[in-house]
RNA sequence: GGCCCCGUAGUGCAGCGGUUAGCACAAGAGACUCUGGAUCUCUAGACACCAGUUCGAAUCUGGUCGGGGCUGCCA
């Protein structure tokens, strides 16, 4: 029985709720998504997208997909094609709403020109590194420019001429005419377009001069008639301008909302940071499964519900905060449990011959697809004399909490029969190879006499096995907070293990029907999917996660008290 | 020295003047089990501080302390 999720109302839907109440837009919700395609979407983004498209589900309203494609140098037509496969994977329908700011330009250029002859934007000749100093710091009020003074007639003919293009990258730009001692920076006479002869995705050469974030986001939202502009934390000190540009426009004027952004323990949230790690070739790209970028999650195993639950579970609010990985890892595999299909894998292979099984047989073994859904159905493992077990699964002198194989000790095969070990194989003191002797009589895994054994072991018909290679990752960073490490750069903190590839994984054979992206649980380890790597010769596969792993925490806990009672 | 935002278990959220301060993850104990998985049960754990308002404050007000953000022609 499924429990209800509670229906969590974060303080944003109470914005709405009162807003709905007092009519304020008339009944209407219409939220946006506005990246900026400069990089990947990554599990930041992914809580933006659900808070918008789902406040439009919600309430029975509308979100647009809107580029805010401003900045013509960062800016690029594949980053466009990642974010609308992202959104669209992770579930949500943008309709007809597909949009650009670009689209706009026309329109923002002639609301500046209203701007200027309202007598509030003026065009500035005073280079970038004078409107720094000029504009003064957090405690010492701006001066104004010596341009600031300039006639109307005179701005208009400026401003058109940069759009004309007569002048260089740098030399002029627009600025609101506000506030030079204004004790919000953002007030100090903004800049509304800056100069810039750089090739657009989408406009190509018409424009040269190019809104900025501020002056643009809020026309954006006007124009497409949003109610709720939601952003995150950062833009909470550029309200007042968002507000003051609509107003000194008196054009339809949307709301601004402020949440804190997602951090996650052990990885960074930063498209300027992912895109470090991309462009330096510390990642195999966007779409490294160590990466939280939604393309590198997919890869890695990730479904969109787990995601989506995970956004919704994090809730919303104002604090700055870290959610644990864990908790992602938790909806990982709440998820996959219920819809993952099971396979048996072995990842470090030990090899056990049953001495008493005959030579050449083969079995076929009926196992359950998965026991949390009855529906999946069940399929055949072949079975025979010479098979793989997990190394980890034997143990030579066990101690007295290992359940496993180890010498004289029966253990269950899964879904098979009763083996028990009765010699073992060295070389070079490792154990290469078991024999053990099966028990007939408990085929399919269910002893007659009603004899119990400590635990059951995954394995495979070493004849009937494919061969894998299986990519283990491991946290990305060493440290919780990799960004924020004082006087250190983030890069410093990359774990070295984490990624471990294991290039001769034994695997049964029905992971043949499956195909890229396609997610499992190999029993007793893990979720794993099959990685776009793969190809008719070669099966490579991610692990997702790992299984929650009793046996690991209790050698962790006890390494742990060794340590300490040595030290 | 300025402006803005924020302080509830280890973590993330709920609580909207009267609750034994709730939920989830994590932690600990147990049950069950052909995955040391899943599931189930139980346990421990928090209102930053000080005043004020009120019969009554985690909730309202003021202050203190603490955290975050803001000085791009980035978004």
């Amino acid at each position: 029985m499924e429990v209800a999720e509670p229906i969590t109302k974060d303080f944003i839907r109470e914005i709405i709720n009162e807003d709905l109440k007092t009519n304020k837009y008339k009944g209407r919700v219409h939220t946006r998504f506005p990246p900026e395609p400069n990089g990947y979407l990554h599990i930041g983004h992914a809580k933006s997208i659900c808070l918008n498209f789902g406040i439009a589900e919600d309430y029975k309203g509308l979100c647009n997909l809107r580029f805010d494609d401003t900045n013509p140098t960062k800016e690029e037509e594949e980053y466009v094609q990642s974010i609308k496969e992202n959104v669209k994977w992770l579930g949500f329908d943008w309709e007809d709403r597909l949009l650009f700011a670009s689209d706009y330009f026309e329109q923002m250029y002639n609301y500046a020109l209203q701007l200027i002859n309202a007598g509030k934007a003026y065009v500035d000749d005073l280079p970038a590194d004078k409107i720094t100093e000029y504009r003064g710091n957090l405690t010492k009020p701006g001066k104004n420019s010596p341009y600031r003074d300039r006639p109307v007639e005179e701005n208009l003919d400026l401003f058109q001429r940069m759009k004309a293009g007569e002048f260089e990258d740098g030399q002029k730009v627009l600025r609101a005419k506000i506030d030079m001692s204004h004790p919000n920076l953002n007030m100090r006479d903004p800049v509304m377009y800056r100069i810039l002869h750089a090739s657009h995705h989408r406009t190509g050469d018409t424009w040269c001069i190019y809104p900025m974030y501020d002056w643009a986001h809020g026309l954006e939202d006007s124009l497409e008639g949003i109610t709720h502009s939601i952003c995150t934390l950062e833009f909470e000190n550029h309200r007042p301008l968002y507000d003051w540009f609509l107003d000194a426009l008196a054009v339809y004027h949307p709301q601004q909302i402020e949440f804190a952004r997602l951090n996650l323990t052990y990885t960074v949230m930063s498209k300027r940071l992912l895109l470090q790690l991309v462009e330096g070739k510390y990642v195999s790209g966007w779409d490294d499964p160590r990466l939280p970028t939604i393309s590198g999650m997919r890869r890695r195993g990730y479904s969109p519900s787990s995601i989506r639950n995970f956004c919704k579970r994090i809730g919303v609010a104002k604090v700055n905060s870290i959610v644990d990985f864990e908790f992602l890892e938790h909806n990982v595999r709440d998820d996959l449990n219920k819809t993952s299909p099971r396979l048996m894998g072995v990842l470090r292979p030990l090899k056990v011959v049953l001495e008493n099984y005959p030579d050449n047989q083969t079995e076929e073994l009926e196992a359950v697809n998965n026991p949390e859904d009855p529906t999946m159905g069940k399929r055949k493992i072949p079975f025979s004399k010479t098979l793989f077990i997990e190394q980890d699964d034997f143990m030579e002198n066990p101690p007295k909490d290992f359940y496993r194989l180890a010498p004289g000790r029966e253990v269950r095969l899964r879904y098979a029969y009763f083996i028990q070990c009765t010699k073992v194989v060295k070389t070079e003191g490792r154990p290469v190879e078991l024999h053990c002797t099966y028990d007939p009589a408990t085929k399919g895994g269910y002893a007659p006499d009603g004899r119990k054994v400590k635990s059951t072991i995954h394995w495979v018909s070493a004849s009937h096995a494919h061969s894998a290679e299986a990519r283990l990752y491991d946290r990305f960073f060493t440290v919780l907070d990799p960004a924020g490490q004082k006087d250190a750069d983030f890069k410093e903190f990359l774990n070295p293990h984490s990624l471990e590839v294991l290039p001769d994984c034994k695997v049964e054979p029905a992971i043949s029907t499956l195909k890229p992206f396609d997610r499992f649980q190999f029993e007793r380890l893990g979720y794993y999917c099959v990685d776009s790597d793969t190809t008719k010769n070669r099966i490579v596969l991610n692990r997702t996660v790992e299984l929650r792993d009793t046996w690991a925490k209790l050698q962790k806990t006890a390494q742990k008290k060794e340590t300490n009672t040595t030290s």
